[in-house]
This record gives C-alpha cells, sequence and structure tokens, in this order.
DNA sequence: TGGCGATTTGGCTAAAATGCCAAATGACCA
DNA sequence: TGGTCATTTGGCATTTTAGCCAAATCGCCA
C-alpha cells in the first residue's frame, strides 16, 4: 500500500473509529433527533462523569463529526454533517443479519 | 441510559470499531471492487504479516462485516452486505469538510 | 471583585488493540 | 506418508483508550 493510499484510508479510519464507542454513537444519535445539546444534557442522559463525556465530545469533535457552539456559560454541540445519521441504518441491517445467523446456528 | 439502550448502542459500536483501523478499511475497499480476494492476495496488496490480515479479517468477520469462504487451502472473503460501501461517500465529505475548514483558518 | 455553575484539562490506572514471531492446523500433491 | 503452501492461533511487548478524580478555565451575576 502507497503512502498516499494509506494516508487516505488512515483519515477515513479517524471517523469510523470516532463512532466506534457507545457512548458516542448515543451522542451521534441524540444529536441527530434533537438539532443539539449542550454538554451538562448529555452528561445527565449518558450518566458518567462530565469529564468523560467532555472527552468523548471532544474525539467526535477531532474527527469533525461534530462541531460545538458557546452559549455563555453552556457549550452546545452540534451534528457538523447531518449524512452520518445513514450510517444506521446499514448498520441495522448488519445487526439483525448477524442476529439472523445466530439464529440458524441454534435451529 | 438503559440497559437495552446500551446494549444497542454497543451492538452499534461494534460495526463502526471493527471499520475503525485503516487496513480492515482497506480491505472493506478492496471487496467492495472486487467481490472477493484471498488472504495471501490481500496480504501482498498491504505488505504486512499475514498473521497480522489475518487478525484483521477475523476482527471484521466476528463484526459480521464479512464472510469467508474456503477454497481448497485457500480462504476467501466477501462482503456480507454490500451497504457498507454507502459509509464511505459520507466519511468523504466529512473529510473534505474538515479540510475546507482547515484551509479556511489559514486563509 | 468574589463566587458559582459549566466545561475542559491533567494525571493516573486498568483495559483493550496492534503487530510481529513462532508454532499449530489443514489441504493438497508427489 | 512426507513435504509444502495457505491460514490461523498463541504469546508477548508496545501503544492507545477509557473513565474517574482533582485542578484549572471561563462566563456571569450579585
Amino acid at each position: 500500500m502507497d503512502e498516499k493510499t494509506q494516508a487516505k484510508f488512515d483519515a477515513r479510519a479517524r471517523i469510523f473509529k470516532a463512532m466506534g464507542h457507545p457512548t458516542r454513537l448515543f451522542i451521534v444519535d441524540q444529536l441527530a433527533r434533537d438539532g443539539q445539546r449542550c454538554v451538562c444534557e448529555l452528561t445527565e442522559m449518558i450518566g458518567a462523569d462530565m469529564s468523560t463525556v467532555s472527552k468523548h465530545l471532544a474525539v467526535l469533535r477531532e474527527a469533525g463529526i461534530v462541531r460545538d457552539e458557546k452559549k455563555g456559560s453552556q457549550v452546545y454541540y452540534a451534528l457538523r454533517l447531518p449524512c452520518v445519521v445513514n450510517f444506521f441504518d446499514c448498520v441495522e441491517s448488519v445487526i439483525k443479519c448477524n442476529a439472523k445467523a445466530q439464529q440458524e446456528l441454534i435451529d
């Protein structure tokens, strides 16, 4: 694999890696539904330490998946590109397909 | 986050995590193009140890993204659901959007 | 200005992911 | 059957991630 190809797949992988955590996917899902949420709202929904949620948000931000906007002392996050939601349909198909294959092993 | 929600996002995250590595994305891309490839072909394209490639393929297989088929002494891998390729369009948009934002910082 | 609430950052430990080598397994052919 | 090629598995060192606490920032209002 040449250097350019490597760089291309590195960049792509960074996006997937950023989505590859249940808490971060939950955040993406929430933002897709509600448009925007502040850190404290997300923290309450998730039920983890706020510093943990803040770090997850930083991962998403650094990957370019979300953007942040300060409003007074609060910081609101929103999806930068709504298309990331399209991922979920296919992911659900994979999960369904997995479940079906599991079932067939049992039958 | 209740237990059921947690499980749902765990399952989703597993798929993204499996795609979250440049070598594995390269494999997915190749399989999307060529339909199927054996381990030795992929190993040569990637230029890593065959055991490393085999382990990456195992990650994709366990996530349900690829399936394997033995043909004699070789093992061919293929995408289980072609829709995963749709991911790439949006990922490219995010990358383009990131590049644009970077550019604007410089200007 | 002092203090409070919201958020981020630093630091630390435990867990998971990577990638190589070496060894085991499996299929095939002489 | 012995040998060889393709693949997987085990083991190990190194790096990266995750999540908590404590401390530092930042904005705002009395």
